[in-house]
DNA sequence: TTTTAATCAGATTTGTTTAATCAAGATTGA
DNA sequence: TCAATCTTGATTAAACAAATCTGATTAAAA
């Protein structure tokens, strides 16, 4: 139920792209710099970015990344749904996935449905420019610190496979 | 992004005890001929719930297991919470998780935390009682087939990973 | 009292996925 | 040219999920 290291990353590069998006192309070693994630990885996330259309990309030196749209049309869903493959709690959330022998008459799979489309719907609902004006209080004004994303992906997950204390 | 196997095993498992609840404890056995879950596996999911205080159990034979308590009080989110360890799209998203550096400067955050708050808001909302009578027409009616569970769990995800045709 | 049907506990296995790195190319401005 | 830059595909190590295996313990029924 976790979102995976590359969408958070993902969406946290978009958001560097669209704050200095008014000062040219910004090249991978400078967002790796502001992010703290690896310049090889950030490429490794940038490729079905760019493939969807949501940012481009020149070669050569003084080369880079841009939005490839302003940021108010840019949506977390749209993120989500391009590095998570589709919003969905469940395979069988999924329309295209017929594929459950018991698909139409399982019990649970309306409801995981359900709660799915609402998060979509929400996720939907936030873009790009939200989250900057939220957070930055003058947008694109360099002044503003950069902040690492969040290392941490593994452990600590409250497993319920571990008995509590005995 | 995904719940795991054992989640919505688990929701179908107490379903299935919900709907046979008047009729005294149901075996492990018959739980797996209902949800084509192996027995082991099952017996390994019944574990937290009956830790949770979710369900009670009987011992020795024509022993078995039954809710602890109404159907129309075990909602989703409970089980959801309880198996995956809390309702949060990102480590960051739990109050309890201050373990990420930037954890109170990251501009995208506090949009996780929000989604995730609704997704658990929902989850919430529905309880067994509720997919009981959505989908079987007479609760607790013997005559109504069961079906089994989706046992359909990797692959298909639609890969972002993958350049999509050339 | 013995048998038998159950739950309980937990270790082990298998394969997949994730996160990340490595390495070699292809472009292009200076 | 050359150095900065994107592009692409392969590779790796660890973590994790799903499930099975083993061996108890418990208690009703025969």
């Amino acid at each position: 139920m976790k979102l995976s290291a590359r969408t958070r990353y993902a969406a946290r590069i978009l958001l560097d792209l669209a704050r200095y998006s008014n000062s040219g192309p910004l090249a991978a070693t400078r967002l790796s710099q502001h992010t703290g994630v690896s310049v090889q990885f950030i490429e490794q996330i940038l490729k079905p970015l760019k493939q969807a259309g949501l940012t481009t990309s020149t070669r050569g030196a003084s080369g880079g990344h841009s939005l490839a749209k302003p940021a108010t049309l840019i949506t977390l869903g749209e993120v989500v749904r391009l590095m998570e493959g589709g919003i969905h709690l469940t395979l069988c959330s999924s329309e295209e996935t017929a594929t459950c022998a018991s698909w139409e008459f399982c019990p649970t799979r309306a409801a995981w449905v359900k709660v799915s489309k609402t998060m979509e719907q929400e996720l939907d609902s936030i873009t790009l420019k939200d989250l900057l004006d939220d957070y930055y209080a003058v947008p694109s004004d360099d002044n503003q610190p950069d902040f690492p994303v969040c290392r941490i992906t593994r452990t600590g997950r409250g497993n319920a496979k571990k008995s509590a204390r005995k």
